[in-house]
DNA sequence: GTCTATACTAAGATAGAC
DNA sequence: GTCTATCTTAGTATAGAC
């Protein structure tokens, strides 16, 4: 009889989780999980194949996570409504977890097949909305202009590169109504 | 009389900057960069204080090398005419020197007042033509609105985020002339 | 699957001589 | 300002016993 797991692989993704949202991607250790969930450190690499590989579990539980959020705030009638709502979702939740949100387009993390995939559902609801306002031809350029928009605001703001004063929701408003509009008339 | 410097302070922030372009940001280290420039890793501490400061000093260099770039591409009649020229400059400089523009971002430089001046000065010509086109009042938001879609955009780019196929330089373009147009008319 | 022990590598940074 | 020498800390990862 092996020796009964202390932990699932659930509770590590969950503690390296929650030690990325502290201090960012870049200071998780396997040390560090491994004292977070009680264990030595050698016993995480028969679990994860190594540091990239816990990496890329939270990464993609973030996107799942993310993917649910825009999936339910896309409920509701009307694609501009329903866009507009996702957008502001979108930047509330890189807000409330800033550290996990860089994770999501960390260079470092690397793509496998899971992670794409993780990536496309996330990104569907937004494709699927913006196919009934523009049709299924325009769908995937405008799907990227917006979403460019809004990483490219939320990332600068995170990164604290709005400093000139001014009102900074106004400014990611003013943005997505006018591509909003530009959309769909 | 002293040892007499066997580099230039300028030769340093140069030999970091390639190894940065070469390597990313994460990965330089204080000996690399005294192997490239032929000295002993603890001299350079008695030119840039911390490595914090070499990575600072590059990310300076590669805003101030982008805000020339982009004032010289602003130089043509027609703020619409040149912002677009500017947007389509700045993902050309961001493509060629991937690693150096992921710097320009990095949460992990910090700010500093130097730093701050650089990033205020690449972006003083399109905030100057954006001036024109919409007015000293409305020129804030939506330079915040332009470059967040255009950084965003080559970030997401550069990050191998755009692979459900489909052209990507027509959704930059897409992205630019509807932004554009709805600024201006 | 967990542990101890350990190898290995790397890097940041300082002390003090020249 | 450069050097040698060294400290210190940290982290990844593997081997092998239980």
């Amino acid at each position: 009889m092996p020796a009964p797991a202390k932990v699932s692989d659930e509770e590590i993704v969950a503690a390296a989780r929650r030690l990325i949202e502290r201090d960012g991607p870049a200071a998780l250790s396997m040390l560090a999980v491994a004292d977070e969930v009680g264990v030595r450190a050698p016993s995480l690499y028969k679990r994860f194949a190594d540091r990239a590989a816990l990496l890329s579990a939270v990464q993609q539980e973030v996107f799942a996570e993310l993917g649910h959020k825009l999936e339910v705030t896309a409920a509701r009638p009307g694609p501009q409504q329903a866009l507009a709502a996702m957008a502001v979702a979108y930047r509330a939740f890189a807000r409330a977890r800033p550290h996990l949100y860089t994770l999501m387009f960390a260079p470092e993390v690397g793509h496998d097949a899971a992670g794409d995939a993780a990536r496309r559902q996330a990104a569907q609801p937004i494709v699927s909305r913006l196919t009934d306002l523009v049709g299924r031809e325009r769908a995937l350029p405008t799907a990227r202009v917006l979403t460019a928009f809004v990483h490219g605001f939320v990332s600068m703001e995170l990164q604290g590169a709005f400093r000139l004063g001014g009102d900074v929701d106004d400014a990611f408003d003013l943005g997505l109504r006018l591509l909003l509009s530009s959309f769909g008339g």
